[in-house]
DNA sequence: GGATAATCGAGACGGTACGTCGCGTCTTCAT
DNA sequence: ATGAAGACGCGACGTACCGTCTCGATTATCC
């Protein structure tokens, strides 16, 4: 009995197998039947055999590409079309594309899929690969993205160099996800620009000196 | 705070049943035991059939007073000694108390206790009173001596009156919840000390060399 | 000068003292819920629970006077107004008495209550002083009235006197339980007439003779 | 005697689904756990869990072939080598034989099985086709044997051919089953000749070498 | 082209836990 | 000081999925 390697790289260059080769289409009839369900019915009630069953495939077809449920809701999601990519960066500054971002990030936050991504990261294995790609693309990357515009405003001159750029990105995402799991508060647009205002205050420079 | 949270607590009010009155050491015992379970394998874990076992009690008595096991589990964790209390109110200043309060936020946020209620959290129905009960229970009190903190700065005159509280409030804490959550970054003392720097910039008026 | 007795409940209330004149009317109330409920769903279905709601009596009231739930059943089934007493005498014959009682004991399986008392009959503990009362009330209380009347037919010559009476009667009577439980045959009036015929063939002497 | 009873016969004939296909083994390690666990305890004590523990077998594939314990109860018992078969019919005659099949009976009854196959059919559905099945399986079989050998009696001109063959067994079988459920008198070698003696006395024919 | 081999669908398997029902016992309060 | 109300420990129910293991059928590569 070979020892059983995971592999769950589909296109996996020269097919060296001997056998038939594993059907790509089967992993895209998967991913989509999981994230139907889940956006349906919340990524708690996502069953294995609901999936198999939606996809019109067999259970061990599943676990020939990953380990457990979890890790088919993970990539399930993260094959959403979900992008939030800020790529529309035609802004004439980088706080005014922060700002948009951020919009952007409540706006997906508000939809049902703000909340399934959320339950997924806290309920996840938190150390597991699969996890920590979870959260950087929907959560990390955002922030990646607001630091690189937060350094552009620096260089800019628009925010003072000595300014902790980390510090700041968390206060300001991380505003944000606690309004999105405590409830406590709106989680809207003019938090964005509040929380910008807050966050910002004391690190702006005059502009109109600044850019002399 | 009273919040009622449902009808646990046996001598709740009037209507004083005819019947046997629910046993205490049954309810104690259950909690008792789904908070070390919890504590042993994570919330996870965490079984209807094991609460029962272990508190020797029988799974109906369990069914008769939570409506499911994650309100079994919140009700366990709240009735932990977490405590979390700023208490010791022994500060010279609001900012020194807010300081070490959030300290001690962290501290349970490192044990696996913090990663357990973030968990639960998460995963919950988020519109339950249970839910919201807990919340309240391990983060906006938290959040609400925090904010009773830096009024009284506001008060004495060290922060601006025209701070948006509200928002520094959740910069503060949610950064910390967010780098609990996403585990990009350190959440340690030092955090708090940088953490309160930068949301404070811009807030403070007159410096005061006593901070050292 | 009598007082004006305010008490028109039910109970002859002799013991005034401090508490036990309803005894007799809740066992009254339990046997007719337990009557009911079995005639409604069969003695399968019945349980102490229901008695107890239905009778408006708690359930250590029931166990007061029964150990569990058959007996229950069997007691209540006994009370009943079955009686299929054969008590119509106006018969010429003790043999036509005998197929008169037989059509009773036929019309009388014919009802849910036939194979209730089967049920119990079978599933009972067999050995119980109840159990045996119970066999004895519904089918060897008329298995006796039929030894009766074949003993009068002896007396009066319609019988030879040598027949084995007991296996007779465990022919006639048998044959119809048997009928009950196999359900392969029709239970009717046909049948008793064929059965007592069969069964007393050769038993006979010839009437007009003896008569004359 | 083929007599479909549902499905639980593997192999049963075409439509070989593509699944895995039933494990036999599983079926059998159910019914035996089940009839022993009857023969320890009697069929009321059997549990679905305790046939299961005892198979090692998960409690949803005993549920997956039958619907409830009941039915498990008779195809364990049915299964049993219980036989009763009365092949070997060297004997001279068919009333002989009729007597020396009686007497299996009457054994049969005398061991535990025979009040376990009496609970069984009593508290059975009564309409179900295992139902049908298992009391033909365990008593009408018997009478069709009986029958047979009747008949051959009636050609061979030991009986009377007028007799009502239908009657005459159901009050042999009868009787029998009807001491094993009251129990009121002995069930017994002695009980098997009386009946049949009583039982076909005024059909026998030629009796006159018979008699000593 | 035929053999070989891995994958596919389907679905049964041994399990674990679910949430419910009813048992027979106990405890308290109102009568 | 009895009796209704009802909670208790317990055990079994029948169901839902888990992740694994056969099956026959399919589809590729290798010889």
């Amino acid at each position: 009995m070979a020892m059983k390697v995971k592999d769950n790289s589909p296109p996996n260059s020269a097919a060296r197998g001997r056998g038939r080769p594993r059907s790509d289409s089967a992993r895209r009839a998967i991913l989509r039947a999981a994230r139907e369900l889940i956006e349906e019915n919340g990524p708690t009630a996502l069953t294995m055999e609901g999936i198999a069953a939606r996809a019109g495939v067999g259970k061990p077809t599943i676990y020939r590409w990953w380990p457990d449920r979890h890790s088919v809701a993970m990539a399930a999601l993260m094959e959403s079309e979900s992008a939030v990519s800020s790529s529309g960066s035609n802004s004439r500054s980088p706080l005014e594309a922060l700002q948009r971002q951020l919009r952007k990030v409540v706006a997906l936050f508000a939809t049902s899929m703000g909340r399934n991504v959320t339950t997924m990261i806290a309920s996840a294995d938190h150390d597991s690969e699969l996890s920590k790609a979870f959260r950087n693309h929907f959560v990390l990357a955002r922030r990646e993205e607001g630091r690189s515009l937060l350094l552009q405003a620096v260089d800019r001159g628009e925010i003072r160099p000595d300014a902790d750029v980390e510090i700041v990105l968390d206060m300001i995402y991380g505003a944000l996800f606690f309004r999105l799991l405590m409830g406590h508060a709106a989680l809207d647009d003019a938090l964005v620009k509040q929380l910008l205002e807050e966050a910002l205050r004391g690190l702006r420079r005059r502009q109109r000196r600044a850019s002399k």
